[in-house]
DNA sequence: TGTCCGTTGCACACTGCTGTGCAACCTACC
DNA sequence: GGTAGGTTGCACAGCAGTGTGCAACGGACA
């Protein structure tokens, strides 16, 4: 069934997240299955780890155009990307981990248009004086969105604590002043 | 002999390097040897990775004592300090993909000492105001040595331009102003 | 010449995983 | 009652990697 195969993915992606070399049997039993069973809808472990990453693909792009579309200061803008990123990052650390390895090749092509419109976004802030241009946007970009699920791979993952600090640095990092930066996230712990 | 030992320890950061899943025969090979002289030294994979990981420690920890003694600025040490972890970072960067998965533990215990030089010398930088105090020292020194492994970590390993960027980058995210650091770094891309 | 020591080559046992084949089974649906 | 589809249990082949045992080799050294 279509629910045995979301479960499937739903637990595979909860177990990988705490150990990405589980194997298909862990994750099988952890779905209260039969590792035989995880085969029938997924016929070799590349299958399963794509199928995730375009999942993640997916989640992430559908928060990148929304933000991207938005009227707002590009800072203003990122604010409300890590925000909606965070969960989606934590949620799918599991790539981080296997992005580099025998998988790597299939989820970096997978996640070549996110690399685009995350570029995207902080050109427009470099372009519009918002974001310092210290580092060509598709570098710092990618360093941002790096420290992003870096920390949500984090073992100290304190949940807000650490959605909180991922934007203040990312912020910081992108040249935008730690005063304006605690403005715009809000001074609440 | 201690000379052979060498070899293979050097051999296998390269080649782990590239490939952290690379096994004990193909670290062998590349050190032109057979695999059974590697057991001979390292009897088991464990062996070879914490030796590993206390050279890459020792090797942090001497940069760190001798960049925390020195008498300057936070910021201008902070710089000194990445400019010369750089290169071990990049050396080590395997540690980084296995700090994850069954070596873990071994790994991250034995950087404790590291992780309290290091959170000393940003507590430091805060308290004279040097570094913003948006974000505990512990967490923050974290974040910065993370960033610092992740660029080294990355494909994009431009060299020069990529220690210049983790310079920046960090020095951004504690909260020194983009004027201040690229002062600090130097104007010269 | 003899001896030590690191190295070699090979064989072996073992483990843990992947992926497949197939018959049996259970449940929902007609 | 019959059928179809997802699930199960089990057996099996295969592969890659680890770690060990042992006899043989070869150079350095006395």
């Amino acid at each position: 069934m279509t629910e045995t195969r979301d479960r499937i993915l739903d637990v595979a992606l909860e177990v990988m997240g705490q150990n990405p070399d589980a194997g298909m049997g862990d994750i099988a039993t952890a779905a209260g299955v039969v590792r035989r069973t995880v085969y029938g809808h997924f016929p070799s472990r590349l299958d399963l780890v794509r199928t995730l990453t375009e999942r993640a693909v997916n989640e992430v792009i559908a928060v990148l155009t929304d933000v991207n579309a938005a009227e707002a200061a590009a800072d203003a803008r990122w604010v409300e990307f890590i925000a909606r990123l965070w969960p989606v990052a934590h949620r799918y650390r599991v790539l981080l981990a296997l992005r580099r390895g025998e998988y790597g090749e299939a989820i970096h092509g997978l996640f070549g248009p996110v690399d685009e419109l995350l570029a995207d976004l902080v050109k427009r802030g470099q372009d519009s004086d918002v974001f310092a241009q210290h580092l060509p946007a598709a570098l710092l970009s990618q360093l941002a969105y790096g420290v992003v699920f870096a920390i949500a791979d984090s073992d100290l993952s304190n949940g807000i604590l650490d959605a909180r600090a991922a934007t203040i640095t990312t912020l910081l990092m992108m040249g935008v002043s730690g005063r304006r930066a605690i403005e715009l996230v809000g001074e609440q712990p």
